[in-house]
DNA sequence: CCGTCCTCCTGGCCGC
DNA sequence: TGCGGCCAGGAGGACG
């Protein structure tokens, strides 16, 4: 399930390999991933013949920029991947679109369960996308401060889990990276939120900080499908504090790692070190 | 406004 | 070994 730090993994592989190459033609395997625009001969005819001025990434979402001022929007969320093929390469079982680029080399997006989705607009019109338009700071840009996740923090009654899930508030945490930091935080992600006192949130802020640039630095987390943009699976799944080590023991202090269900999702913590 | 639950989707895994 | 059934969860929408 690729978070920020996968998504910025993919972002700096796929800048170094795509940027300044035209889209000479796209292939659509299967239309109901696009989003934007409706018809789907739209959408390739929007495309084609462009060159990718540049690739961005803001929370999950991956920005390709085109040139004309049009913007290919890319979400993988649960099991997209994205990366660039060679001529002759062995074709993909689960691509689901195609970019032909020039020298042979192609853009792959690939989805098993084909929850991922595609939109291409103009990048004044960026904010036709919802979850895009409405999407919090990054956690590591200096608009996410102390400040304003205790602002935030002490008006919800809310899960603790559930705010950090939340993309209107922060921008590119998922789950594992929502357990992670409230495993290193100390805190039990079943907490209502505006009981946390100043030291509990100075301590997940620097949590979240922490987790997600140590995520970024291991190339993202491969739990199952995340590959970065050259195929190849993260190492942050090494470093892993809580999650998907159920039963497993605490990094800290032994005791076994609990997984219960909190804001609707799979959640793992230490009974013992997460109050 | 707020929180909770449902839907989409399919490979992988569990138990019989 | 085969197979039915359940689980994974990001995001958007329905609902109370």
């Amino acid at each position: 399930m690729p978070e920020l730090p996968e998504v910025e993994t993919i972002k700096r592989i796929l800048s170094g390999r795509v940027t300044g190459k035209k889209i000479l033609a796209v292939n659509v395997f299967l239309p109901r991933l696009i989003k934007w625009p409706v018809e789907v001969g739209e959408f390739v005819n929007i495309v084609e013949g462009r060159e990718i001025v540049n690739v961005d990434r803001r929370g999950k979402y991956l920005l390709l920029q085109l040139t004309g001022g049009v913007c290919l929007v890319i979400h993988l969320r649960m099991t997209g991947r994205l990366f660039t093929a060679e001529a002759g390469s062995p074709p993909d079982k689960y691509a689901r679109v195609i970019f032909q680029l020039e020298d042979g080399l192609s853009l792959i997006f690939a989805d098993s369960r084909t929850l991922g989705v595609l939109y291409a607009l103009k990048e004044s019109e960026l904010n036709r996308i919802p979850g895009l338009a409405n999407l919090g700071p990054e956690p590591l840009a200096g608009e996410f401060s102390f400040g304003y996740l205790k602002n935030i923090i002490s008006k919800r009654r809310g899960t603790i889990k559930g705010l950090l899930l939340d993309q209107r508030i922060i921008g590119g945490l998922g789950n594992i990276y929502v357990d992670e930091s409230l495993s290193l935080a100390g805190i039990y992600p079943g907490r209502s939120a505006c009981s946390l006192n100043d030291l509990e949130i100075e301590r997940l802020y620097s949590a979240i900080n922490s987790v997600i640039t140590d995520g970024i630095n291991h190339g993202g987390t491969t739990f199952r499908d995340y590959r970065d943009g050259d195929g190849k699976p993260g190492r942050h799944q090494n470093y892993l504090r809580v999650y998907g080590r159920t039963g497993k023991p605490c990094p800290e202090c032994g005791t076994a790692i609990v997984k219960e269900v909190i804001a609707g999702r799979g959640t793992h913590y230490c009974p013992h070190c997460q109050h």
